[in-house]
DNA sequence: CGATCTTACGGGATTCGTAAACATA
DNA sequence: TATGTTTACGAATCCCGTAAGATCG
């Protein structure tokens, strides 16, 4: 049992033109070929189409039945095309990305701004969250990629580089530190420090940059907002990485580059391995790698 | 703009087995013919539909999208292709016919019942209507066809014989005539006559054949129930074709064939002209042909 | 290294178009 | 008789299957 959509288009074009000839043309076939063809779809049908004679031709009360069905048929086929070719032209479609909340509210919002702008018709979702949590998502297939660092098992997920991330002190200005052109971690070990939570990821990778400089931890926030508060507050200094420097911007405060090869973290744009992206989550993350802040070395 | 249902369950095959080995096999194809025909899918789909590496095969998210409506478009196919079929088989369908009121309420009912029985699926729609609005039913597609007589404009229609009807003598069995073997159209001329109302076809055909004999019409009736009521009062004797006997058994009334070759009227089966009928009515019209009373001539 | 998909290629079935035959109003 | 469909037939195309090649785990 087998049919084309070119032969329910031929047959559909001899029941309007109800004229071989006239139909074979509108079709572009020879007039035998189309018969051939209308005999091929009678055959299929397993009953006759078509009353003929040599001046007249006329579809069956069948015909007709066919007809209204092979209608419906052709509209649902080319809906569905349709559907494809908006899907592939980033005209529809729906994009999902994560991200770890620096990033999801510094640097993407604007990024995501200009992507809608350009594909009105994409629906982007958006799941700001920590670094396991954001894996978890990916891998769970709940959102399309995220960016994110590495985390402890990245078995089944394949990633690329988004960035390097300088870590930077943040104090106000009339910290003894701000006076300094160029500060180092060891210049930082006395001063009060006010620390992220131990969940998050700038403070793990922190942790590991600390390894052997002993840091004089005064307080542990969740949210950036509350760790910018206590610093303008003149409670202590902050180490975080460029990306988050856009909650610090501030007259009294001073920010200064982390010297040394080492003081960066490296996000990742992290996608399921061996799994197409839908082409609307495909142009994100393409947009997203022409856009990233490639950082220092 | 080219697909086949073939191509559509080839395309399935493999969104379900996502092997190609596999779903070449279910498909009856070689492997790499179905990996041709993929290809194909994926060129008119215009987007690639599978990730496959030499190890795995998994749809894309466009993949899947298409499998949903391809899984619907099939499946609308295969219901609008059954539909057909269970119309050719004459499992469904929808037959209708208009008839003499003669013929509607007495041959006919004992045949549409034994039509339904045997097609139980096949809805049937009767009209009773007098020769012209019978013929313009069939003439305006309303119905299949008809049991009629010949009207005075049969453009358009194709007819064939149904019987030849032969009229008959219906009278009390204490009328005079009641004695006599064999009844001439002449030996009724001096009785009362209860007819039939001008716009009957049995009247018509009455009038034409009794044209050079003068009949004593005492009473002109709509129905032949009232004619039966009025012949069995004794206010007259009745001329009517055998078909509507079944309208005057009693006991106190007899009935005899009147002689001559002539005396009989000529019923139809009356179709449009180069239109095929439906499954359903070409069923009804042969069982009516099969089973159609002959008549004498 | 083995399983699996892709490419290459010859053979066969399908389908096409031209020309002639056929049918109906 | 003229118009329009079907049949006949040689040719081009498409599609299939076998065999060789490439690739990933």
């Amino acid at each position: 049992m087998n049919l084309s959509t070119r032969q329910l288009r031929a047959f559909l074009a001899l029941v309007d033109e109800r004229h071989f000839t006239r139909a074979a043309e509108r079709s572009h076939l020879s007039q035998p070929a189309f018969s051939a063809l209308i005999r091929a779809v009678e055959s299929e049908a397993g009953t006759r189409l078509f009353d003929r004679t040599t001046r007249h031709v006329e579809p069956t009360p069948e015909g007709l039945m066919l007809a209204a069905s092979a209608r419906r048929l052709l509209a649902d086929f080319e809906g569905a095309l349709a559907e494809l070719h908006e899907h592939h032209a980033l005209r529809r479609g729906r994009a999902s990305i994560a991200a770890l909340p620096s990033i999801a509210a510094g640097w993407l919002p604007p990024l995501l701004a200009r992507f809608h702008a350009e594909h009105p018709g994409i629906a982007l979702h958006v799941r700001d969250a920590l670094l396991e949590p954001c894996l978890a998502l990916v891998r769970e297939g709940q959102t399309d990629f995220a960016i994110a660092a590495q985390g402890a098992d990245m078995a089944g997920l394949a990633t690329e580089l988004f960035c390097r991330d300088r870590y930077h002190l943040v104090c106000r200005h009339d910290h003894p530190l701000a006076e300094r052109a160029r500060v180092r971690l060891a210049d930082v070990a006395g001063y009060p420090l006010v620390q992220m939570a131990g969940s998050s990821s700038v403070r793990q990778r922190l942790d590991q940059l600390a390894r052997d400089t002993p840091l004089a931890t005064a307080f542990e926030v969740e949210h950036l907002a509350t760790a910018n508060g206590l610093v303008l507050a003149g409670l202590g200094v902050a180490l975080v990485p460029a990306l988050t420097l856009f909650q610090f911007r501030h007259d009294e405060l001073v920010t200064r580059a982390l010297q040394g090869r080492e003081l960066q973290r490296s996000l990742y744009l992290v996608r399921r391995k061996g799994r197409s992206l839908s082409r609307a989550a495909q142009g994100l993350y393409e947009r997203i790698r022409e856009a990233r802040p490639l950082g220092t070395d």
